[in-house]
DNA sequence: CGTGTACTTGAGTGGGCTCAAGCAGGGTGG
DNA sequence: CCACCCTGCTTGAGCCCACTCAAGTACACG
């Protein structure tokens, strides 16, 4: 994705032609000068930690393609009570469940800083009806998407399952990348993740940290805090050993 | 869909043309002529209780849409342990999850009396890339699936949320239609749902059997028996009343 | 009629929840 | 720069619910 790109500028725009992540993102199978009308309407946006890309049940209008950091997807459940069903991650897209509804159907947040390309529904819509291979790429990212939500009902959901078991797998789950740090979200939040209150959490926490497992680094400001974990370690509580 | 059908008879294979479901299914948007070239290789088949459609991780060969009963969606998990993860009723799409992958994710197990059609995958290829109008149907029923996940996840899986409100919400789930019918699954498959042990689902339905919310009808016989239960109070219940 | 499977019921234990107090750290205003 | 507050985290004590283990029952099937 080198050479002869068309020379168009952006101008506080998206630009999708030196975008390295072209190909993992909705619009790869998308040829360059197709793109030239597509990347139109598209804006790049950066969030920090804790802002909302959009409200559950608010219209939908828009969905995101996350290029950088993590979203939370928060579905409201019946008693008012939020529970986090979701993350997602760089390459994933924010909204697509809700494509074809009137209205998004969870909040998206970030999860330290986040970058986004937010792609308005019309042109999206557009766009898809005018490309085979557009649709097919949808169809997998909502496949991925439902695999994601029943992998996190099957392990991390209560269950008979110890409590310990759950977060290590939790841990491996937040994990950035391949290497040894793990986003580290609030306790509120990992327990609306496996069902436990905050308490527990920060209980099993303190024990992991005791046993030298995870340790806490980064500045305890908010943006920049992570765990370093033995990722080993975790796998193995993981399994249940 | 009545007149002017087309002369085909389907010697021991799914009519598709008879078929009232058809505006429900994928098949729907499809004209009556394509459906011609369509269902030849679709068959027709009946499962009863417990048995099986499909094991996870056998090789990807077709889908079925569910025409008649319930079909659970059992997903393996970290610990050789299963874990009901979905159900699907009356024009929900078994294996979709897994059209574009080698192998099923899922076990997919008939609840009751089932009748699905088989669609084999490569008829299915071909039928999409044809038409454009079965892509987005497939999305909406990936759409479903997705959303139908979440809701368990959010709803069903454990948490601070006690287990009555949650064995509550899951009887409604598995309602028949409109009706005061609700499936009776085995107590390990109810277990296995919300995470808990068959001996406190069996205490729990002993509690709500005496307090006269449901009760057992039906021979026991696996096939035939199911609750009637009373919806209102069970709503109550399941909004943690 | 015997066997096996699924369900029921009981007693006892322990893990996670509840309630509550104490602590740290960052942000704000003086 | 310091004092203050406020939010998020930690830690403790006590209790209750659901799990474990185990025995007993009902029912379908061979």
């Amino acid at each position: 994705m080198s050479k002869a790109l068309p020379e168009i500028r952006c101008h506080g725009r998206s630009n999708c032609f030196a975008c390295e992540l072209r190909h993992e993102m909705l619009c790869s199978h998308v040829s360059l000068e197709d793109l030239v009308n597509f990347h139109a309407g598209i804006d790049d946006y950066d969030y920090d930690h804790g802002s909302i890309l959009y409200h559950a049940a608010s219209p939908m209008d828009a969905v995101y393609c996350v290029r950088h950091g993590a979203v939370m997807m928060v579905k409201p459940g019946l008693a008012g009570a939020l529970r986090i069903v979701r993350m997602l991650k760089t390459g994933d897209v924010a909204g697509i469940e809700s494509a074809f509804s009137e209205a998004f159907e969870h909040t998206a947040i970030a999860v330290g800083e986040v970058r986004a390309c937010r792609i308005p529904i019309a042109c999206l819509r557009r766009f898809v009806a005018e490309h085979g291979g557009l649709q097919m790429r949808l169809l997998e990212k909502l496949q991925g998407a439902l695999r994601e939500a029943e992998t996190w009902l099957s392990q991390l959901a209560s269950g008979p399952t110890p409590t310990r078991t759950r977060m290590a797998r939790l841990m491996l789950r937040l994990r950035v990348g391949a290497g040894d740090r793990i986003h580290r979200l609030s306790l509120d939040d990992m327990g609306a993740i496996i069902g436990i209150t905050p308490e527990t959490v920060s209980r099993i926490i303190s024990e992991f940290v005791g046993r030298g497992i995870i340790a806490k680094c980064g500045s305890n400001v908010a943006h920049h805090r992570c765990f370093r974990g033995d990722i080993r370690a975790l796998e193995k509580i993981a399994q249940g050993v």
